[in-house]
DNA sequence: TTTATAGTTATAATATTTCTATAACAAAGA
DNA sequence: TCTTTGTTATAGAAATATTATAACTATAAA
């Protein structure tokens, strides 16, 4: 049992959102670094979606370095450590985020207050 | 002239695009509060897209509270200054993207230091 | 008062994306 | 061999994005 729970009524993709709490599980470590999610097809099951809207998280996430795919083990979270590539993916998502908390005279420290909450909810 | 650059190839909507780049134009000074923006029909003209998805961002824009918009000006930038809102906004943004770092190990430190990064570069 | 321009609204068509539904395949393991 | 794995292919349905017209009302300028 993974307890994923989507909203099925959201504007968000069903893939995203998948994708979205399996990150979110990963950083306040409800699941662990060598641990192997769900089969695609039990996975699908299990929400009431189909296998290729999981597969299509699984290979986001692969795509961004949060799990290794392979035929005997399934779907493995194995987070790779390109540290470079990681800090350069998250400027640029934070890119718009912080332009517009700029326009709203968002101060950096409120923007520092944001990331502790955020960090500290994580915290294991 | 807008200069605003569209990126046809990009899996990101047009309409998102626009609504970024006009974001990213008055964090950066280049269009100012009160300055008002082309007319749908201009803009489209302009970049050489529909009017309706200039004026999808537009929309997408005044519900952000980045936009007001009249009959007699247009669109005109105002940015309304909620900014209890719009500092939840920004956590309801960041949460993902901070869970991501955290799952590559990227720490606070590094994360202020993008904020800064990207803080300065929207320095007027 | 006429004219032009503003956003707004409506409708329709097309393209793309998302999601589902089947099915078959090859590789690995029991 | 039998089952399960991810992978691939194809098709269709649904939702979203984009374009294309057109008409409407309100405002401002001529």
């Amino acid at each position: 049992m993974m307890y994923i729970q989507i909203d099925f009524n959201s504007q968000e993709a069903i893939y995203m959102q998948l994708r979205n709490q399996i990150i979110l599980g990963i950083a306040t470590s409800r699941f662990q670094e060598g641990e192997s999610l769900p089969s695609v097809r039990q996975l699908a099951d299990e929400i009431g979606i189909n296998m290729h809207t999981v597969n299509k998280a699984y290979n986001v996430l692969r795509q961004e370095g949060i799990l290794k795919i392979d035929r005997r083990h399934g779907a493995v979270i194995a987070v790779d450590i390109d540290k470079i590539r990681a800090v350069q993916d998250m400027k640029e998502e934070l890119k718009v985020i912080i332009a517009k908390g700029r326009c709203k005279n968002i101060s950096r420290k409120e923007v520092y207050a944001l990331i502790d909450e955020l960090y500290d909810s994580y915290e294991r």
